[in-house]
RNA sequence: CGGAGUGUAGCUCAGCCUGGUAGAGCGCUGCUUUCGGGAGGCAGAGGCCGGAGGUUCGAAUCCUCUCACUCCGACCA
């Protein structure tokens, strides 16, 4: 992508309303636009890194054995009613009335129609299991929306529902989606650690939440500091076992949100910390299949009310989290693996015809390689181009000189390290392309 | 939902108390001088002062109503 032609109002000055720093920096890096309180326009930056999150996200669904479909934003109230939920939900759900005066609403989740769908089509043990998810946009319609998309009113989710034949089987569903979280977030490049959770309102009688470390996060947890040196990636426990003993090891290392805190139980090295909630599972049983009648017929012909789970990533705060747990003062840092663009190549005097050529064979190499990269070929001068690059945290900056190109090299800097190096242009293009 | 605020240029804000031709910095456009971490100069564009009523010879400014947004708290499957 030409810098000269994309759309990316980057803004040197904070807007006021923003309180905390991923809400300042994706104002700033042109990310995002509010339209209402709590409703943003994702800008072509912002949607880009929701898109990236978005496919990590659904590849470990898919990995997990996970189907994806899609479900409408609007519901009909019908379905809320049979689960009793119409009027328990309150006043977070957005009702809206069409032409023929029907009762509609906004979905703030998905466990009715789903359970309508499923209970449509399936009708035999031997169908099951079954997971179905979506990644839609949820609206709830909080009383006091803030710190731009980590708690907006409109928000992209990836919500799935598990279906199984008994308690055992929607365990190992549970277990799987357990791994399947962890995986999720680690590819993300962030650490995000498992806490027992309060079923609440929703009943079950078992749950985790899925909590991000960072300094500004909404709320205390604590946790073993062993989770600091756990890695899932590396652990690559067998996805089509049981995940018993998994589970038990994940599950047996302490963490716990303030809530569910014990201090007679928390181990001597612990970590207190702050915490983003990105994602939350639930195994609730027959919660919703009891009173929407989501039965199949057993292996002895009797009716069987199916045992769900219910699990969620809130993908737009994702984005939000990734960048309070990723930043500095020049603005953000993003993962590799999430990054909008990986490379940043910056021409640093665009009317130079030397550096201007260089420029022009290195980006069109660059897209060869399949190397997302964003081409700095704007007549700016060198110190507005280094700083949007730093506040939009492109992983690489491969900046083009005169000064550089005479001595027969270019200037290749890590975002995350500020470590730059001084390289010929080939080996600079190597590392990158690596 | 309680409490506190704010709406003036794309952004950050001044002007309001004490009514009298709409302001600054940044950004934007053109020229110029520059050019390795958001330089400088000159010239310019850009506003129904959130909206509606009222008071007044005259309202961004005073009064009433209304809408929107923000912050603190409570809330947050």
């Amino acid at each position: 992508m030409r810098m000269s032609s994309y759309f990316l109002p980057t803004l040197k000055e904070t807007p006021s309303e923003a309180q905390i720093v991923s809400h300042r920096l994706m104002l700033r890096a042109g990310m995002i636009r509010q339209t209402s309180a709590g409703i943003y326009a994702w800008l072509p930056l912002g949607w880009k890194v929701l898109q990236k999150v978005s496919q990590i996200v659904r590849e470990e669904q898919d990995r997990a054995g996970a189907q994806e479909l899609l479900m409408p934003t609007i519901q009909s109230a019908d379905l809320w009613k049979q689960s009793g939920r119409y009027e328990a939900y309150g006043k977070e759900m957005l009702r809206i009335t069409d032409r023929h005066d029907r009762e509609m609403l906004f979905g703030p989740t998905n466990e009715e129609m789903i359970t309508d769908i499923f209970k449509t089509f399936v009708k035999s043990y031997k169908d099951l299991p079954r997971n179905l998810y979506h990644i839609q946009w949820k609206f709830r319609d909080e009383v006091r929306p803030r710190f731009g998309v980590m708690r907006g009113r409109e928000f992209l989710m990836k919500d799935n529902y598990s279906f199984d034949l008994d308690a055992e089987g929607a365990r190992l569903s549970y277990r799987k989606m357990f791994l399947a979280y962890l995986r999720t977030f680690a590819r993300m490049g962030i650490k995000a650690i498992p806490m027992r959770a309060d079923t609440g309102p929703i009943g079950g009688d078992l749950s985790h939440e899925f909590i991000i470390l960072a300094d500004t996060g909404e709320s205390q947890v604590f946790c073993d500091k062993a989770w600091l040196d756990m890695d899932v990636l590396a652990d690559n426990p067998d996805a089509n076992g049981d995940l018993k003993d998994f589970f038990a090891k994940y599950t047996g290392i302490y963490a716990a949100t303030e809530e569910m805190h014990d201090a007679e139980k928390a181990p001597a090295d612990l970590v207190t910390a702050r915490g983003i909630e990105v994602g939350h599972i639930f195994y609730f049983g027959t919660k919703y299949s009891a009173p929407m009648g989501a039965v199949v017929t057993g292996p002895d012909g009797q009716p069987v009310t199916v045992e769900m789970g219910s699990y969620g990533i809130g993908v737009s705060r994702v984005v939000a989290a990734l960048i309070e747990a990723s930043h500095d003062d020049a603005g953000i840092i993003w993962p590799d693996q999430v990054a909008p663009f990986k490379v940043a190549l910056i021409n640093l005097k665009a009317d130079d015809e030397a550096c201007r050529s260089t420029c022009d064979g290195l980006y069109a190499r660059l897209q060869e390689a399949g190397v997302d990269v964003i081409y700095d070929d704007r007549n700016e001068r060198p110190g507005a181009k280094f700083a949007d690059m730093d506040l939009i945290g492109i992983p690489w900056q491969l900046t083009i000189g005169p000064r550089g190109l005479k001595a027969g090299t270019v200037e290749l800097k890590r975002r995350a390290t500020g470590e730059k190096l001084e390289l010929p242009l080939e080996e600079a293009l190597a590392k990158v392309t690596a």
